[in-house]
DNA sequence: CTTGACTCTCCTGCAAGGGAAAGCTTTATT
DNA sequence: AATAAAGCTTTCCCTTGCAGGAGAGTCAAG
């Protein structure tokens, strides 16, 4: 019978270690000495300490070793765990590499004057009001906002920002195939104009938030591109912007606040 | 002004979260109303929420993004930080796919009756006094383990468990070079036959416990070899056998326990 | 005025222990 | 033999990055 120290020492496990195990009901000291509290360790439990600390090593959590022990190791059993820690392990090992990937580019990135970080994102479907139209230039979209905002206003549904626009891929000339959006709380009527849907989800969204005047929007969207390129990224869908802050919210051009969204794909 | 749950769906991060930077002193609300403790956040927080997103993508913790968003991005002090952090990620994407490795190699053993479970851990250093001979066999270390014992109790010093055996590489014939050793914990004359040092400490050492007879501690011995070869370690150094319950503790030889330890170094 | 949708603070939990303060044993000294 | 000092052990709270829930207060609409 060894007190915990020793075992610690003779296993080179640590007692708090030792104590943890108990208190998960892994391993039970062979006796406990009841006035004291102290813990009494057998030489024999050394084989199931080595077990545990195997499992561990192969990346099980002391429940899931706890499982193990318990079920007796039915074979079958035991490599269905494997497999399942194996993939596990696996997409983590993935994750961490992308990661080092987008470290990499970050210090690469590291000059410029304005850093624009890029993130993923999931998004949930939200019904909308939308009108789509094909405009001449990106800024003259006023006539739309204001039919689209009219129309709601008239039956008294309650919008629910931030508003956005959705830039479809024009076929070809040189106008813009813009869809102008307010995510709605209520039920509206269409007309021939106006559309009423539901915006659908996306799994993976990737995310610049741009902040400053209209006209330095294309910087968030070449740091966007880059930032795909070189994590390897493709598009997979149009993208979006969120008006967060506009002139609606403030006065000064600087602090408007845009958000650009657009559908990725890991290629 | 958004509230708390408006930004938080703005951002799509949850109301938990945000209230959970404010506390840490990442992002304070814009605004907290005195008298209802309501949090109020502006559009232009959303950079600074977009940067904090960004870098804990990069894997960061949140302790070290208050660093780095307080420090104000010196962007000598950022570089550092993104380089050990690259290496903090990189070591760990080879310790997991070194995990790997080995559950796949425990996958293969499964049939096996008894499994051997291996472990690689660290040795300190150890005081010992320890006789080193030639012996015909094994099995012959009696007279040894007595000289060692008599000479130790004669000086009153204390042994600390457990005894042990390194095996040297006898050069060729059919003896064995044993060295039977006691750790001890005070100071020991040395005699001509008896020796008295510091067993060094050994950084990767790998490990298996048998339970049972010494007749059959080779099935221990080749799960080991097994498994040093399946997961491309190669031995370092004399092996040890630790012994951790034998007859001096118990009468039942399928209760002896016994430790192996071999140095190895990852090729 | 009520209802429902928010929000607040405070508590617990997760993995695997680390650290601190207090109690128990054993040894060393007087 | 008594006591003091050293070393061991115990329990309880802390860690990351939130998630979940309880119980209470607040806000906007009908």
């Amino acid at each position: 019978m060894f007190k915990i120290g020793d075992f610690a020492r003779l296993s080179k496990v640590t007692v708090k270690a030792l104590r943890h195990y108990e208190s998960v009901g892994l391993l039970q000291p062979a006796r406990i000495d009841a006035s004291t509290g102290y813990r009494y360790y057998m030489a024999s439990q050394m084989s199931k300490l080595n077990r545990i600390m195997a499992l561990k090593d192969l990346g099980f959590s002391l429940e899931e070793i706890s499982i193990l022990l318990h079920a007796d190791m039915d074979p079958e059993h035991l490599r269905t765990f494997l497999e399942v820690k194996h993939s596990e392990i696996l997409s983590r090992v993935r994750d961490e590499q992308a990661r080092l990937v987008r470290i990499e580019n970050y210090m690469k990135e590291e000059g410029h004057a304005m850093r624009y970080d890029c993130v993923i994102k999931q998004i949930e479907p939200v019904r909308v009001a939308s009108i789509r139209d094909h405009i001449p230039t990106h800024s003259e979209q006023g006539h739309l906002w204001q039919a689209l905002g009219e129309h709601i206003e008239k039956h008294g549904v309650k919008i629910v920002p931030p508003c956005m626009v959705i830039y479809h891929q024009g076929n070809s000339d040189s106008s813009v195939d813009a869809e102008v959006i307010e995510p709605i709380s209520g039920d509206l009527p269409e007309t021939d104009r106006i559309k009423v849907k539901i915006l659908e989800g996306v799994t993976e969204m990737a995310c610049v938030v741009h902040k400053g005047p209209y006209q330095t929007l294309h910087n968030a969207y070449s740091g966007l591109l880059n930032w795909l390129e070189e994590n390897r990224y493709e598009i997979a869908g149009p993208q979006r912007e969120l008006y967060l802050a506009g002139e609606w919210s403030t006065a000064d051009t600087n602090e408007y606040i845009t958000e650009i969204q657009c559908p990725v794909r890991h290629a």
